[in-house]
RNA sequence: GGACGCGUAGCUCAGCUGGUUAGAGCGCUGCUUUCACACAGCAGAGGUCCGGGGUUCGAGUCCCUGCGCGUCCACCA
């Protein structure tokens, strides 16, 4: 239409090359989209469903569906649109909440004008093509009445009164008028009284009768748009008297799912598909675990279409698609033949005429996880490998369309599932929640966002935001706030790795496999403990991949995994808050004072930042390849194991985990020192002077801690055995205390400044009570310390260790101060 | 009309089978340009977990109900 001509004008070979053009173009933006964003495919395997073998597979399929009798020629009134000039299936015609009117329109009987009958409709143009006005049977409102004749009004042709338990007689006037030929259960009931289909609109849908039916359109209304006739023809009733009322009346009405356009019922010679055979294993296969769709939710919804599924109408008036393979001969009136090559001569010499309907693109598209591996062909290799595949990822709004008779195909022509997972992600939206559209100018082009953030942020925001069946916010006018916390992740991993290759270089580092247990400081264990921990929570979030070896999800199974926020959450967890926070850190000492140590800390650094890419790699894959080529010294050669780090091995945790936990004895320290700092005031150039006091716990630790303690705190930390009064007091969760001579605070404190902080203590002191007296009435609850799991009851006594001392180092603090 | 989902910090969202003082990112406040990183670091502020009932020793988490959003399905003309 751009180009200012049209399918008619161009006509159907020039149409079909043109378009072929158009999607070699269009598929091929598509694909270097998605090869930017690094999707990871054999792009030598590409496809379409218009070539000559996937053709091939798509006329197998509706030949050997036809001779089973699964598909057949079917006449009744279906979904046109008048503007695409096509049939629809059900799926491809929407419904959409319309607010229009109920017409109450008055049908005079034939014998006594002075008795009527009132029918309700919302689409009173269609009166033309009345045949009958039906009634419930049991409405005795009407029951003298049947049998017989009403007129019309406007074309004053005469039609029966009958009786159809289809009539509600408690929705409008109980009386309905019938129009099978426009309308799908109209033409239900005319089948039932064996009534006729008078047509009154042509494809266009425009007022015009087929054959004898022009007489039920009077001459000033044919050729008039159904919208505009619809008008005068109740205008029409108005003058006349018919019209009773008109009354306001929400109501769903189809649409078109290409452009919108009102679909209007119409008869017409269709090509079906019988559903239900085909419905039944894919019903199965959901039902007994062989399939399970993610979000759960889905499957409630999918088993409900297939369990009230109607045969499905694959062919369309138009001309880019599979042409139906059926070839009809108008000299001798054979019957229609189903032919897997082209057909040109009839048994009886006469010319043959194929089918000039196409097939819907669905009718290709359900056979793609067959036809693209060379079905028919059941000898093809690809198939034996690949078939059935493990995990179809798309969006739920074509779980109907496509997902659903994907599965149907696979259980028809092999026998079994295309896969066992369908994953059905959100949808981008803008910051309104509406979709990503052209006409509404608020998309976002990925290649912009690659161009500006790299592909790297854009996958993180995606994946990182993906919840499960969550849809994706992005703000099209404000690419910053969506995808700078992506970049700057990956610059934070980025300058990890720029840190690494000062201190590390490329001079080889020992395999983690080569350091002694015992080399290892408490700093290490914990930062190896926290890698495990993260490839566990990676591997928890992704869940099990496959099916066990029944082959079907148990029913604890399929609701597990697919959790690709949790997943780049504790890779992200790792990497910023345990490695850069803390060990990178912590660990800055050792390296610089070099020796055995240094090689150690080397060692398990190099370790701990491979892991991590490794577990990064399929989120972000070009930022962790890049640092992984350019960090040489990531263990040996054969320690790698693969030349590529996506190519290398997932990580595993260590068989045996060292225990870490005495390094949370640093982390409480530091952060407590660091807020005494901070609510002290201290330039942070200050070096001060810091006691720790460790538990009996903590005791074993302390001295092989203090220094990384006063490393990240600039201070000098020295253990003592007890408390000091004056002092700020901080007690750790683990029962160590913190202790800072006030001298060192004291002269950067003006006495109001210290009447304002005995005061803010105060207020801690009381909040802390309050919490406490809280735990300790729960202790003292006989009901909760006998029923309450043991770790959960623990946990509450510890706690109220923990809040009793810190009062008391409260209450000391205020008292010194 | 039927079914389902959502409503948690200013914003976008996590919170598994009910159990420590409810979390993250962004935004906000204060301090800091310390030799991986200011696309950063450190310390903070900020929440009646939509309202109302109920179950329970205990509810953001379970049940009922109301309100507000959203999705899917549907031949009431």
């Amino acid at each position: 239409a751009a180009e200012g001509s049209s399918r008619q004008a161009l006509g159907r070979e020039a149409f079909v090359a043109r378009t072929a053009q158009f999607v070699e173009t269009t598929g091929g933006e598509i694909l270097n989209q998605l090869k930017s964003i690094g999707a990871s495919a054999d792009w030598t395997r590409t496809a379409n469903t218009h070539t000559e073998q996937m053709s091939a597979a798509v006329t197998e399929a509706f030949v050997r569906q036809f001779e089973d009798g699964l598909v057949y020629r079917g006449h009744r009134v279906i979904h046109w649109c008048p503007r695409c000039m096509t049939s629809l299936s059900d799926e491809e015609a929407e419904f959409n909440d319309t607010q229009g009117a109920l017409y109450h329109i008055r049908y005079r009987l034939a014998d006594d004008p002075s008795r009527s009958i009132t029918v309700a409709t919302t689409r009173p143009e269609t009166l033309l093509g009345d045949v009958a006005v039906a009634v419930n049977p049991t409405d005795e409102r009407y029951a003298d009445l049947l049998g017989k004749l009403l007129v019309l009004p406007i074309n004053g042709v005469r039609i029966q009164v009958i009786a159809d338990d289809y009539t509600d007689a408690e929705f409008g006037t109980g009386a309905v008028k019938i129009t099978p030929a426009h309308d799908p259960n109209d033409f239900e009931v005319g089948m039932r009284h064996n009534l006729a289909t008078p047509v009154i609109m042509d494809a266009e849908a425009r007022m015009n009768g087929a054959g004898d039916a022009i007489d039920r359109v009077p001459p000033e209304l044919r050729g008039v748009d159904r919208f505009e006739a619809r008008e005068r023809i109740v205008n029409m009733l108005r003058d006349t008297g018919a019209l009773v009322k008109v009354e306001p009346h929400a109501h769903a009405v189809r649409h078109c799912y290409r452009c919108d356009t009102v679909v209007e019922p119409r008869l017409s010679d269709q090509w079906f598909v019988k559903m239900a055979p085909l419905a039944k294993p894919a019903l199965e296969a959901v039902r007994t675990g062989r399939i399970r769709i993610m979000p759960e939710r889905w499957e409630a919804v999918y088993i409900n279409w297939l369990e009230g599924i109607r045969d499905w109408n694959i062919s369309r008036q138009l001309w880019w698609g599979h042409r139906v393979p059926v070839y009809y001969c108008d000299a001798c009136g054979a019957a229609p033949k189903a032919s897997r090559t082209t057909l040109t001569t009839c048994d009886c010499g006469a010319p043959l005429r194929q089918d000039e309907d196409v097939l819907d693109t669905w009718f290709s598209s359900w056979l793609w996880p067959i036809s693209t591996l060379g079905w028919p062909n059941e000898s093809s290799a690809d198939l034996k490998a690949f078939y059935p595949g493990d995990v179809l990822v798309t969006a739920p709004e074509i779980l109907f369309f496509w997902v659903s008779r994907m599965i149907m195909s696979g259980f028809h022509f092999m026998g079994d599932a295309p896969y066992h997972t369908v994953y059905l992600h959100g949808t981008v939206r803008d910051m309104q929640h509406r979709k990503m559209s052209k006409s509404l100018g608020n998309g976002i082009d990925p290649l912009d966002v690659v161009k500006l953030y790299g592909a790297d942020s854009l996958r993180w925001t995606m994946i990182a935001g993906m919840g499960l069946g969550v849809d994706v916010l992005l703000d099209p006018t404000d690419l910053e706030k969506s995808f700078a916390p992506g970049r700057n992740f990956l610059t934070k991993l980025w300058n990890i790795g720029r840190f690494l290759l000062t201190k590390v270089g490329s001079d080889p580092v020992q395999p983690l496999s080569a350091i002694a247990p015992s080399a290892l400081t408490i700093a290490d264990r914990w930062i190896l403990d926290r890698l495990d921990a993260a490839i566990a929570d990676a591997n928890a979030a992704l869940g099990p991949v496959r099916p066990g070896a029944s082959g079907r999800w148990t029913d604890a199974e399929r609701t597990q995994g697919m959790r690709l926020d949790a997943y780049a959450d504790a890779g992200r967890r790792f990497v910023w808050n345990e490695l850069a926070d803390w060990y990178l850190e912590s660990v800055k000492p050792r390296l610089s004072a070099g020796g055995d140590d240094a090689d150690v800390a080397r060692a398990v650094l190099v370790h701990a930042f491979d892991n991590a890419l490794r577990l990064l790699q399929p989120v972000i894959p070009f930022i962790t390849e890049t640092l992984w080529a350019k960090l040489p010294a990531l263990g040996d050669a054969s320690h790698r194991g693969a030349e590529f780090l996506c190519t290398s091995a997932w990580p595993e945790a260590r068989p045996s985990s060292a225990n870490g936990d005495a390094f949370e004895l640093v982390r409480n320290a530091t952060l407590a020192i660091r807020q005494v700092r901070n609510e002290y005031k201290l330039k942070p150039g200050k070096f001060i002077e810091v006691t720790l006091v460790p538990s009996p716990a903590d005791a074993a630790a302390a001295p092989s801690l203090v220094e990384t303690i006063g490393a990240l705190t600039r201070a000098s930390v020295s253990l003592l055995p007890a408390g000091d009064a004056q002092a700020a007091h901080q007690v750790l969760p683990g029962g160590s205390e913190i202790v800072i001579a006030l001298t060192q605070l004291r002269d950067e404190l003006s006495a109001d400044d210290a009447a304002k902080e005995a005061a803010r203590l105060r207020a801690e002191i009381d909040a802390t009570q309050k919490i406490l007296d809280g735990v300790r009435a729960k202790l003292a609850n006989e009901s909760f310390t006998s029923r309450a799991k043991p770790e959960v009851v623990e946990g509450a006594r510890a706690q109220a260790r923990d809040l009793a001392q810190k009062v008391d180092a409260l209450t000391r603090k205020v008292e010194a101060l």
